[in-house]
DNA sequence: ACCTATAGTTTACATCTGTAGACTTAAAAG
DNA sequence: CTTTTAAGTCTACAGATGTAAACTATAGGT
């Protein structure tokens, strides 16, 4: 599946994973309260994220559950990926670097980071290439 | 400005970036050697994009060039920023763990994450709170 | 068994995106 | 000076997205 889900797409997407599942009418109530956005929306919402199949439903016909059908964290590194992806490989470091200074992120996470790194800097090249051009980047040296 | 640049939009501003100015002529080759866009492709991209206020010319009725108007490095931040903006805080650390996993890093990115993650721990909160529901969320404890 | 409220389905519509052909006009060539 | 060529502008069009009203049918109440 190579659907991506949208900004809004992921509104509802964050609490049904919060919820486990849900019926459209918790959703409903809770975007209210969150974005004033009106049932229609949601409903609409949902069946798009239904059609790409990130949301299943246990097919009752009347206060349907809704519940996903990826884990959210493999949702987050796939739209993050999809994103980066698109960028110049030889600055994604530095900007995820900047980035970072912003992200709260908790000292557990920190923990694992530096562990990661730990590990990723052993086999870490010199320099990335700049991907921008065809061929050879000679600017980017 | 709170505009974003799409994906096609960023192919068009990293050959732009990596050049630094250049005009649509150079643009549309590249970009015809890259992706087979058609020249009319990278000119209404071109016109999209300085629309958006992230590229400027020089203002000549011919052969114009065409230069950033932001830093290649701020618009990823950016762009990534808001990504992350539409999900949930509590499961970005560890999304990003994963996605590292993925990303190629040069060394000295390496180490210059190290260095900030080093200070970053000091003040890290133990835990970062999930904000996909409205009020508290006791589901994310 | 009948009514009603509401969950779920259809339709709507403006704007954005990806992709590109057609048209205009002035710079370059002859 | 006229012609040609190509850079820049306009128009196009299908599909995605944000946002929501209108419609339909049935589960649950009386």
């Amino acid at each position: 599946m190579n659907k991506i889900l949208t900004i809004s797409e992921w509104e509802i997407m964050r609490v049904i994973w919060t919820l486990g599942e849900a019926t459209s009418n918790q959703i409903i109530h809770i975007m209210y309260s969150k974005k004033k956005w009106q049932p229609s929306t949601v409903k609409t919402l949902l069946n798009r994220i239904l059609q790409k199949g990130f949301l299943k439903t246990n097919g009752a016909r009347r206060n349907r559950l809704y519940s996903p059908t990826i884990r959210e964290h493999d949702a987050m590194s796939q739209t993050l990926q999809t994103t980066i992806n698109s960028m110049c490989s030889m600055a994604i470091g530095s900007a995820l670097i900047d980035l970072f200074d912003d992200i709260p992120l908790s000292h557990s996470d920190i923990v694992k980071l530096q562990t990661l790194l730990t590990q990723k800097i052993k086999n870490a090249p010199e320099t990335i290439n700049c991907d921008c051009l065809p061929g050879d980047c000679e600017d980017c040296k």
